[in-house]
DNA sequence: GTTCTCGTCCCCCTTTTGTGGGATGGCGAA
DNA sequence: TTCGCCATCCCACAAAAGGGGGACGAGAAC
């Protein structure tokens, strides 16, 4: 099995390079450390299965994947994240990850899960299964409503947001009135720290 | 030198160990899955430097870090962490941590890093240590001021902030006034994404 | 002593925010 | 096609937010 490896972690690829080359049958066939990269190594080296972080500067894991998935549609991605986020499960998922792995992860489990997705399956880590069919999908926050919570976060008032999206301030409203009730919050600081908490809008350092 | 490593992933551990071996005269003495377990181990291989990960199951890195010193109030830690956020640099600094790093550094920041601590030195991230400064120099959030901030991240208006604390919300405006001015923004929404990154207010999963 | 910051309180003022109502056009799914 | 959702716009209104002024007591710093 031909595995590609996207992590901008030096220490995560080598942890990985070392406990995969151990197993008989698994090859690593490139390593990269960043999403931009990931479709000319894909092309270069075609693996049959892709290790991708999710925390990625630049492209995340989820545009990555989408990226892959453009070039090669029969690509098959595991998503490897830090993270156990029910939205960032999602829409990596929705993205066409075939699985997705936490990092705490053992080495059977993630040896397991590659061997799945090899073979054309999918892997979700039992208890993240479990949790994402529990979960009742909330309305979900459409594209204009996402571009205006960040400009929220930047500290723009309506009138700021209205002129740079080129549209009325009524509007803006609107769109505020209607994504605080979907993200179930009060004002426009609560919305930030849940946008944040959501991953919808990054806290760069 | 010899090295112990604290780390829960077990995928950080194997990238650790491989990466440290290569190199002439690192030893890795002992590998541990979880803080409470550190002291023991420590005891039997009595390494030069400890490298610590932050985010642990049951004892964190700080107390794991705080219950080596006492152990051995020589004992030099290193603390490896996937993030970079004030409060959590500050507590380890405080807590008795020889260093920071974050799990982003390159080889051979790891490498110097370990050097210079096992040399009996510290050592922090350049880009984390200029952070730190310019914080200093910076206006000090007060005690009020993150007590306010954090309620704001939760959406409370400012009558319901002076209920809570028991004091007029004219109080509770001026606060606000100030705090807006010490961190550079403009409102509310913003001040909690800057509270966020700054790690004065926490998102919690 | 004096000066400084912190936390507290009051007044007044303008601007912003958030919600309610109602309305239109587009577009895709049932 | 009809229905629902998205995005857009209008109006009106109450509440909230944010800034300005001035002031006071406690305690730390000089």
């Amino acid at each position: 099995m031909k595995v590609m490896i996207v992590d901008d972690h030096f220490v995560v690829r080598s942890g990985l390079v070392a406990s995969l080359e151990l197993e008989e049958g698994i090859e690593v066939v490139a390593e990269c450390e960043a999403g931009e990269s990931a479709p000319d190594f894909y092309a270069a080296s075609s693996p049959d299965v892709v290790l991708m972080d999710m925390q990625l500067p630049g492209w995340n894991g989820i545009e990555t994947t989408e990226r892959l998935l453009e070039q090669d549609p029969s690509a098959k991605v595991l998503i490897f994240s830090t993270f156990a986020r029910d939205d960032e499960i999602q829409a990596a998922l929705d993205g066409g990850a075939k699985g997705y792995l936490q990092k705490t992860a053992s080495r059977d489990e993630l040896l397991g899960a590659l061997s799945r997705i090899a073979e054309g399956g999918n892997y979700l880590a039992p208890a993240i299964a479990n949790r994402l069919a529990g979960l009742k999908l909330g309305p979900s926050i459409t594209l204009r409503e996402r571009e205006i919570l960040s400009l929220i976060a930047k500290g723009r008032a309506n009138k700021e947001i209205a002129a740079a999206l080129g549209i009325a301030e009524d509007t803006v409203k609107r769109h505020i009135s209607n994504v605080l009730q979907k993200l179930g919050v009060s004002d426009r600081a609560q919305a930030t720290a849940e946008a944040i908490r959501r991953g919808i809008v990054k806290v760069e350092e």
